[in-house]
DNA sequence: AAGTGTTTTAAACGTATGTTTGAAACACTT
DNA sequence: AAGTGTTTCAAACATACGTTTAAAACACTT
């Protein structure tokens, strides 16, 4: 009992000051100290720093593409040959990231900026981990979006799939920031789920922008 | 003559290394033995390791936001009344930053990723440098935003103009990167301006794109 | 050539980090 | 209750960092 209690903790303390300060900026001791838990508690259960950064990751991302996974053999399975539409392949992929750790909502803006952090960051150990752990369900649903937009070139998708990732990712990283900016300039309070009722029809638009100049 | 080379071999140095590695996670070590000088010196010509971060930006960001100032200004002159478009003002802003540091190409590249850096990592004090410093100028070609998209409120403006900022950092962020992808998948090379031929019209066509879901 | 202010150098300082250690505390079976 | 494997703990380890120092080397005026 006290042992998953001893990791939870720590895995709990890490995920919030990672996000908050970075990985290089957070020390074992900040980690910790958070946690309530000693020094070398990390070490005795994850090994390392670096393999504590892997088990944050792997403790959001493994029951979401799980889901994702889930999602899109029902997508499979209603559309038959048919394929979706680019908005509701966007919406699968909204939906079932809000829905992923439901329990808490700032759960997913927490997230966002880890996986921002670890791509801006040295950390390519977590680009790896990543890739090798997860790739075949983000493939998949690289698949469908192909279907989804027949009419563009490869080269013109790629390229623009990469404008929407960036803009997804920036916009969700500082979601914080942003909602608290938008709030004090309009009045109106602004949920993540807002922001992303907002980014869908961007993305799709831009994805959908005719091509030439 | 000793003074400028010393300084300017820390400043080539800190900005390849930071771009490379993160602020973080580059050590004054690092930067001192890559530019061939001796450790102290970079406490003795910027004070401190903070003061060489603002450095660094400061060398790229005078210059350019002086040449943007200078656009704006004959771009004024020229419309008189008349707002400029939207795919003109993001040409202005696009040209002028592949202009700025013209003798080296890749300048661009390694700057946008130093800006990622800053806002990701911790550097408050980067933000509020570059606030401070040359936050006029592009509150000016905000301005100019706003009157090339009258249709927009002011709330979708704010939103959909940071998602153009995240697709964009994102973008010219990783540009090596996706360059080195799209050539190994679709045969042609690929530079940075032909990238931003790509994103531009993204940008535009997500910017205008109808309101609502 | 002497003198003066600037720049470079090698070495050290103090601090913080990730990790390891060996003993103590604990949980749980027999 | 003794014994056994697991978990916690305080302390120390080795290393790396940013910064400071004081002397040496340099550049340049008089």
């Amino acid at each position: 009992m006290a042992q998953k209690d001893t990791a939870r903790s720590i895995l709990d303390a890490a995920e919030e000051l990672f996000s908050e300060r970075g990985f290089a900026e957070t020390s074992l001791r900040n980690i910790t100290t958070k946690a309530d838990v000693n020094l070398a508690a990390v070490n005795y259960h994850f090994g390392s720093k670096k393999s504590l950064i892997q088990a944050v990751f792997a403790r959001f991302l493994t029951p979401f593409v799980a889901e994702l996974d889930k999602a899109l053999n029902t997508c499979d399975a209603e559309q038959g040959e048919q394929p979706a539409d680019l908005m509701s392949l966007l919406r699968l992929l909204s939906d079932t990231a809000l829905r992923s750790g439901a329990d808490r909502p700032e759960r997913l803006r927490i997230f966002m900026r880890l996986l921002g952090l670890a791509y801006s960051q040295g950390q390519g150990h977590v680009r790896r981990f990543l890739r090798v752990e997860y790739g075949h369900v983000f493939r998949r649903y690289s698949d469908l979006l192909t279907r989804a937009t027949p009419e563009l070139s490869d080269e013109d998708r790629f390229w623009r799939v990469h404008f929407m990732l960036g803009a997804t990712m920036f916009t969700l990283n500082g979601v914080d920031s942003l909602t608290a900016m938008a709030e004090h300039d309009f009045g109106k309070p602004t949920t993540t789920p807002d922001v992303i009722d907002q980014l869908l029809p961007f993305l799709a638009s831009g994805l959908k922008s005719p091509a030439g100049s």
